[in-house]
RNA sequence: GUCCCCAUAGCUCAGCGGAAGAGCGUCUCCCUCCGGAGGAGAAGGUCGGAGGUUCAAAUCCUCCUGGGGAUACCA
């Protein structure tokens, strides 16, 4: 890579300049992207070095840059020393010649770092008898684009869905459907949202020791035990109903789980496992919990007083399966950052009890999409659901629709849902994980600018041109003629994919590739408004610009697709 | 009380040891031209406050202030 280039040529210049007094070992070279104004690439050694020789970091890069300037290398057009820094411009030269290149190479912006590794990564994990919330939106977006760039660096991802089945928001909801005398026959997805919106509004309002929560504790633990026929049923048809009703979710978000792994099947084997490590967890007013204060933690509860598993000791039956099940080199876990602390606890415990689970397991966690008004709840009912979500953007792209591309009808739907579910994931992928997104509407959903839409909208004429192209051909196109400013700085950009892909999957963290995107969208535009492509008399040009555009769609598709948004031909 | 996270332009956010950034909003311009969900330009910041470390601090450390979360049988 061009960066490793940089790094021996300056190394080599402080070795034949100070070799007698340092070693390249001395310093750190590191190449970095300045402002473009400065140049396409920087070296701050000057103010290292400067230490270490006594002299002023200004001078040190002006030895350096002479002593640069006396062998040219083929990559870079121009060495300046400023400020202290040694800034490279790449030449047009080496820019054609690599746009030959990547115009062929399909797999151009893949690496293969971890080739051979299998990566579990469990995320979503919405509750049955519960609604898929924006929050559940959130994890997914995240996880789907996060299993993407391990992908594309080689990994095996097997993508886990850990559905919370069992526990008292179930019975809250059963307790609802009991007292309604609900069938099991007639329960669909809006009975669900209801009884439960009821059944917990019921439990907060509720007194201690009252009969409404000593009847929903009763219901839990029939649900547990299966002992009851009547919860059996009404219990098994809701889970259907939720099931079905979030497959369709994932179908429409564009995620495929390999494993699904349910609450109701780790309570056996959590259980155990505690029960198992007396010396790790002690008894306390009729519970079992584990000391976190003894490592700056807090307590917590993994099996109640009515000897059931909570879902901390669940927690332990899961992580513990999952390396039964597969032979994982690592295990992700996505969640709301609400629970960080509990994840920690949990962690600690891991690595009590299982090590060899617990140093390849990582908690990363997201912040809350917060309504301005506070907390998003799905207990008092006030939940955003995201159904609710998506037509709520497709309703405002109505507002800005095209004229007609001749699109039928269905491609019309086809491309609003795809734009509205574009700009959701790329406003919750666009801020670095962890923090809060503040949801309003107006703020924080744009479909403009640095947005989904923006992209899309970018490719889709990208598309459009080639469309109306005659025949080209990127093996006998010569890159030579490609000499705006325009086109070059749209080439560099290009360029930039691979090591954008490597470091977005190393940090977990896709919004540098939309930030990214933002830019390549950017270099897009401004070069199709700045030259002719289909009209541009000089045909080798007009036939090398058509590759570029060609080139540049893909890179942009490639780019979209490990968000997890898909491009449009037409819009 | 204790423990975590956060504070950068009017708003929403990047940057997390080297040269203050983007989008939105505001103000100017640009459709005889391949799609205006677009392009060109301008205004706007002593990076919450105070100390400290460093040749160099928005970035690291300490304290303070303000906001959010967690703190025993929900997750």
């Amino acid at each position: 890579m061009i960066r490793d280039v940089i790094g021996e040529i300056v190394k080599g210049a402080i070795d034949e300049i100070w070799g007698t007094k340092i070693t390249p070992l001395d310093v750190l070279i590191e190449v970095e992207k300045p402002q473009s104004e400065f140049g396409d690439y920087a070296v701050n050694v000057a103010f290292a070095l400067s230490k270490l020789l006594h002299f002023g970091p200004n001078e040190i890069a002006g030895s350096l840059v002479r002593k640069l300037n006396e062998k040219r290398t083929p990559e870079i057009a121009k060495v300046e020393a400023a400020g202290g820094y040694i800034n490279f411009f790449l030449s047009s030269e080496y820019l054609q010649k690599e746009l030959s290149k990547i115009a062929e190479d399909k797999n151009f912006g893949l690496n293969e770092t971890l080739k051979g590794k299998t990566v579990m990564i469990e995320y979503t994990d919405p509750n049955p008898f519960k609604l898929f919330h924006i929050g559940h939106l959130m994890s997914n977006t995240i996880g789907e684009s996060i299993a993407r760039l391990y992908e594309a660096s080689g990994a095996k991802v097997i993508r886990a869905n850990y559905q919370g089945d069992v526990g008292l928001h179930v019975a809250k909801a059963i307790w609802e459907m009991k007292k309604e005398k609900i069938l099991p026959r007639d329960v669909v997805m809006e009975t669900l949202a209801r009884v439960y919106a009821i059944g917990s509004k019921s439990y907060e309002d509720a007194e201690e020791e009252s009969a409404v929560k000593k009847e929903i504790a009763e219901i839990n633990e029939k649900i547990y035990e299966k002992s009851d026929s009547e919860i059996n049923n009404l219990y098994n048809s809701g889970r259907k109903v939720s099931l079905d009703n979030f497959e369709v979710m994932y179908k429409k978000l564009g995620t495929k789980f390999d494993v699904y792994f349910f609450e109701s099947e780790m309570g056996e084997e959590g259980k155990e496992t505690v029960l198992g490590n007396p010396k790790i967890f002690k008894k306390s007013e009729g519970a079992i919990v584990f000391k976190g204060e003894d490592y700056g933690l807090h307590t917590r509860v993994f099996i109640n007083s009515k000897g059931l598993p909570t879902y901390e000791a669940k927690e332990l039956g899961l992580n513990k399966k999952k390396f039964e099940l597969y032979p994982l080199d690592l295990s992700i876990i996505i969640t709301g950052n609400e629970i960080d602390e509990y994840f920690r606890v949990l962690l600690k415990v891991m690595e009590l009890i299982m090590p060899e689970v617990a140093e390849k397991t990582v908690h990363i966690s997201h912040g809350m999409l917060r309504l301005p008004s506070g907390k998003m709840s799905s207990r008092t009912g006030d939940v955003i659901t995201a159904e609710w979500l998506i037509s709520e953007i497709k309703s405002r792209l109505k507002e800005k629709e095209n004229k007609d591309k001749g699109l039928t009808g269905e491609e019309k739907e086809n491309n609003s849902e795809q734009i509205a579910i574009g700009a959701m994931k790329y406003s919750i992928l666009r801020q670095a994980l962890g923090h809060d997104i503040i949801f309003d509407f107006d703020k924080s959903l744009s479909l403009e600018g640095d947005s989904g839409p923006y992209a899309q909208y970018a490719y889709a004429r990208l598309k459009s041109i080639l469309s109306k192209a005659e025949n080209y051909d990127a093996r006998s196109a010569d890159m030579a003629v490609l000499k705006e400013k325009s086109e070059l700085e749209l080439i560099k950009q290009l360029l930039e994919l691979p090591e954008v892909i490597k470091y977005s999957g190393e940090k977990l963290a896709p919004h540098h590739l939309v930030k990214y995107i933002h830019e390549l969208a950017s270099a897009m535009n401004h070069f199709y408004e700045s030259i002719r492509i289909l009209t541009d008399e000089d045909v080798p040009r007009r036939q090398a610009r058509l590759v570029l555009v060609e080139t540049a769609a893909a890179i942009l598709k490639t780019g979209l697709g490990l968000l997890g948004v898909k491009v449009l031909e037409k819009i």
